[in-house]
RNA sequence: GGAGGAGUGGCAGAGCUGGUUUAAUGCACUAGUCUUGAAAACUAGCGUACUCUAACGGGUACCGGGGGUUCGAAUCCCUCCUCCUCCGCCA
């Protein structure tokens, strides 16, 4: 959410922001202005009569106790009007204030000045290709849905029977090779400083709120409603709300945490060849990486989260590109983000396997997440998020490009954590 | 799930028979005085948000959240949440 006073103060910036993600209701700007306007009036009137009233109650009770009950008493009626007023005026500013937010919650991120104009994801810009050229396999190369069959790694249909389409059941080597690559990416992660967090996997509706999955995306998550409670879409949710509401000082900054988690989605949507096998499922593992930063470190950090991911994925030894979302791309609160790809030699297509992006303020403002700056004034903070990594694609890839022959080889990094070297 | 108790500023803690509380007091913190320096002592400052003002400086709201009674609520009433104690259940 954008803060009102940025939008006044950077009108035209904040309608070129909206144009360059084909937003098609800028005048929702103006509207916002207006109202900042009358609320701003309304405010003014209501403080100065709440003024005027305080100052009569006080000198109503200071008569009582001088034993003055008649002008005391006179004074009593001539409050009684205004308090009417107070209340109208109480009603109107809640509205204004409603009505904002309201407007404010329909207007996206206004995006960093290196976000290509774009349409869609054709337009996304190839920051960093792949170099090394694209892996080719043996004849015999099949998709890792075929190859889960083969080996006996995961099955669909058992998590259709136990549950419903979308929740894969993994099994043996299959189980193994997720819990390797789990502990693979948190230990990754702590080493260059990431805190580990192991959240709750249900999340209340204000930390729902506060990383902008409510009421944006409501239906795209679980929930229990019994408890009014959300089942998380990522760890995202509960990590960046570790600190929401928080005022921290500027030497605590930055915070870096990483968390595994299942994530759940219902996205519910298309089926066919492009969410076959684990391309697109309702429950996957994850482990992200989140953190909290100065403004002025933001988009450093950001260069640091982009360089760790690429470097998890050298470790596993998956060939990949980095592309820089286009503006009719980038999601809706984030103002610059990184998607990462592997290729899938199987597949012979790009895979996403992470998404790293700077929020800048616009989930602090939310979070009610700040800093205390150098002069002692409290500032909202930036936050970045990227997947380190997503499970799912990670492992359709690993068994999609590592496969020979005589079975599926482990990336040497991984060896460690699975105990075996192949899977044959 | 049942019964009882409690939620006050960074922390501790008073106020809770409604009106000198504009939230006492202590600790912590910041600045100054003193000191070679530090400690101690003393003095002052010390919450958040919104808002008015060119600025100095004002105003309003907030005592777990929301609502109500009243001219006036931290204080009374309703409701929700959380924590503590005991009982029950339980990985």
């Amino acid at each position: 959410m954008l803060q009102v006073h940025f939008i006044k103060e950077n009108k035209e910036k904040v309608l070129n922001g909206l144009k360059k993600r084909n937003f098609g209701n800028p005048e929702i700007i103006d509207q916002i202005l207006e109202i900042d306007e009358s609320r701003r009036a309304t405010q003014t009137e209501l403080n100065q009569l709440q003024a005027e009233s305080k100052q009569v109650s006080k000198s109503i009770g200071d008569l009582f106790k001088q034993g003055k009950r008649d002008e005391a008493e006179a004074m009593r009626a001539k409050v009684a009007t205004s308090k009417e007023t107070i209340k109208n005026l109480e009603q109107q500013l809640g509205q204004s204030e409603e009505d904002m937010e309201k407007l404010l919650l329909q207007v996206p991120n206004i995006p960093h000045d290196s976000v290509p104009f774009g349409k869609s994801e054709e337009d996304n810009e190839v920051y960093k290709a792949w170099e090394g050229g694209l892996p080719t396999l043996h004849e015999s190369a099949k998709p890792h849905w075929e190859l889960a069959e083969q080996y006996n790694l995961f099955s669909l249909d058992l998590g259709v029977k136990i549950t419903g389409a979308g929740f894969p059941l993994y099994r043996g080597k299959g189980a193994k090779l997720q819990r390797a690559l789990i502990s693979f990416f948190l230990d990754e992660n702590t080493a260059v400083g990431y805190e580990e967090i192991q959240p709750p996997l249900l999340v209340n509706e204000a930390t729902a709120r506060g990383t902008g999955q409510l009421p944006d995306k409501e239906g795209q998550m679980y929930y229990v409603e019994k408890d009014d409670l959300y089942l998380l879409p990522t760890a995202e949710v509960p990590v960046t709300n570790v600190y929401r509401g928080d005022i921290l000082n500027q030497d605590e900054l930055p915070k870096m945490m990483t968390g595994y988690t299942p994530c759940f989605r219902r996205e519910a949507g298309s089926y066919g060849a492009h969410v076959r096998g684990l391309n697109r499922v309702h429950q996957f593992d994850k482990v992200e990486i989140v953190r909290v930063e100065h403004p002025d470190n933001s988009y450093a950090a950001l260069d640091k989260m982009v360089e760790h991911v690429g470097m998890l994925l050298n470790k596993l030894e998956l060939p990949f590109r980095i592309l820089r979302l286009c503006g009719g791309d980038v999601s809706f609160a984030s103002a610059l983000t990184f998607d990462f790809e592997i290729y899938s030699a199987a597949q012979k297509r790009w895979l996403e396997v992470s998404s790293v992006s700077n929020f800048e303020t616009f989930q602090t403002n939310r979070l009610k997440l700040r800093y205390r700056d150098e002069n002692g004034k409290t500032q909202l903070a930036h936050t970045l998020n990227g997947s380190a990594l997503a499970l799912a694609r990670i492992v359709a890839g690993l068994l999609e490009n590592h496969q020979t022959p005589e079975g599926i080889r482990i990336p040497e990094a991984l060896q460690p954590y699975t105990g075996f070297d192949m899977i044959s």
